[in-house]
DNA sequence: AATGAATGAGACTTCATTCAT
DNA sequence: CATGAATGAAGTCTCATTCAT
């Protein structure tokens, strides 16, 4: 007797799923062309033929993998929107982006590693690049309601802060201090230290 | 009439740094995995085999790239040490960075490139690593002289802000006010600016 | 209420049917190598796994193609020999080959596509060389009951008009005036006209 | 000191014709995708990898051997040029053709493997489709000028003849009496004969 | 009897590297 | 010093076949 629909689903769901997973990891840290078909299919656990029951390429794994990105940093929209003070929305987006950074490091390093694989750079500019733009926009926004007086361009570097403290947390990881970093810059962007100098007064 | 042998080291001299510049320009395109030594020795307008003579292989001819990388930072180093004023110093790094930036893009694109890549990262370290440390370093040194509250944090502050417009300019180039955010930048860190808040009184 | 034994036989040789068909089908359209085992299953509607069900392989089911053809090899054969009259019989013999060329084109593109692949070729011959040297034998018997003075050689002509008919027929299929030339031949081979020139006089 | 560009040139076109003549008799042998790129390399005595310094794709070699075909049906079209006197032709065409037949079987039987391979057809028509069109006008032409009644349809049924004929040898070689098939097919065409009834008085 | 997930061999293709000249 | 033909390992992808359910 064949199994049923749903068996099948439940398995094409769970081969899929341990699929992505470990392209995630692979292709952040090897790179996409740095990662081979067989390299996620070993560390899958599964042969090699049977990514290709899943992805119809190596290309549309990768696609896939993105999109997971991009889910990520959905999430992180989303729990932003749920969050109406503009104070509390900036200590939000550091918070959440140093502990997304701390607990899925990969998704980081991936998000960084394909900005940079021509390969990969249209569709990881087409997938993340709104992502990017709409973080801007957030921050910018942000910075207006509070009474920032050049909201622009410190949304420019709020988003280099983040984006900059991540490569080197990416890239140094044991040695960066990114507790004290993440600590420093809740007080800095805090409501009562928005107003005062980064200078001894 | 033969060449002397001054001549033909001359000569090797040069071969030598049109493969190197066009090895960085495609790395820095396409990335290591994604460029061939075809690719390398069309572009340099020489033979493939030639590129043998000069690099042992393409793995060696990567390490010489970085090492070219490496010399950029040096020069960033050795203008910042001409510079004895902290403010001064302060205002040169960004200038300096941003101008390096826009001026040989490739070489911030390879650097984030190579990077995130494995089989180049442990290289990428050790000759960047030390590179960024004394970066961090100078920054750090800077802002005891001028008296900053909290020079490790700033210092990974200026850092993160540093790296993270290259990584957004790099990204999305043609759209990234790049100038509008360098002057900003330059006036934030200007000594009259350092003691002041960024929220409106 | 259980089916019977004989309700399953019906439904296999159903099943079985179907396989074959579509088999047919796709091997003359994409050959045998170009055609899958999925492609089969999919076009008959059924999963891969039960293919093997029927058809221990995928050489076994081509064998079982090639028998298809055999047969209707044999219902050309057994029309003839229903046939007494010689001229009624060559009259017969150029209307049934191209009327079933035109009905079952698929079968003589299969026949044709067979005839060339070393996989399949010795199969084909053993298959359908006897037919081929049945139908050979037959012309000849009839020219030389009707008279004709080179049998042996008049039997090549009228075999290879047939076959070649059915080539070009096959490669233009909609340009190709099939029943013009079905028309002339007729007349050229009919009792009246067996025994005038192709030359105006 | 490199080669001369004429030293190179001349390996090129000596390997290239390897692979080339090498590739016809497995296309012709084994069909298409019958053929690995490995079973020609090693045939040709070359590597995998080098045949596709010669050819960019399995595809690309394919067409190349297309174009071979074309030649050689040039080569009967342009000797059929040189003669004007129709009858001659009409025996030059017979005579050519099976001689050819005879000499690169493994022409024809490529041309007819072709002509049914789905993955060539269009391109096979492409490149073929021509030359047999131009073959029926002569013939047609031929028919007219010698003052044949229906040259339209006797230039369809010689067309059929010359090519059933390579069919019929081609599958069964050995025991296909093809000169005396020839020796008959040359007086049945010839100029005395072409008023006569294939009938006896 | 029936399903389709899973395997593994083998196909196409690329490319770092070697080498004869 | 210089060339590019040639190799072979490795990568992408396909597909006949098996098998648990």
């Amino acid at each position: 007797m064949p199994r049923t629909e749903e068996q099948f689903s439940e398995m094409r769901e769970k081969t899929k799923q341990k699929i992505l997973e470990n392209a995630l990891l692979l292709f952040a840290e090897k790179g996409f062309k740095g990662t081979s078909i067989n390299d996620i299919a070993k560390s899958a656990g599964i042969s090699k033929g049977l990514a290709y029951n899943y992805f119809k390429s190596k290309y549309d794994l990768m696609i896939s993998v993105l999109k997971l990105i991009e889910e990520e940093f959905s999430r992180l929209l989303i729990a932003l929107n749920n969050e109406n003070d503009p104070y509390k929305k900036l200590t939000l987006m550091i918070t959440l982006t140093i502990e997304m950074l701390q607990r899925d490091e990969k998704f980081w390093s991936l998000y960084m590693n394909f900005a940079f694989q021509s390969e990969v750079k249209e569709e990881a500019q087409n997938l993340m690049g709104d992502s990017l733009k709409i973080l801007f926009n957030l921050i910018e926004k942000i910075f207006v309601e509070v009474g920032v007086k050049n909201p622009v361009e410190e949304s420019k570097i709020l988003g280099a802060i983040l984006d900059g403290i991540s490569f080197h947390y990416i890239i140094e990881k044991e040695k960066y201090p990114i507790d004290k970093v993440k600590t420093y810059l809740l007080q800095k962007y805090s409501k009562s230290e928005l107003s005062k100098s980064i200078l001894q007064e």
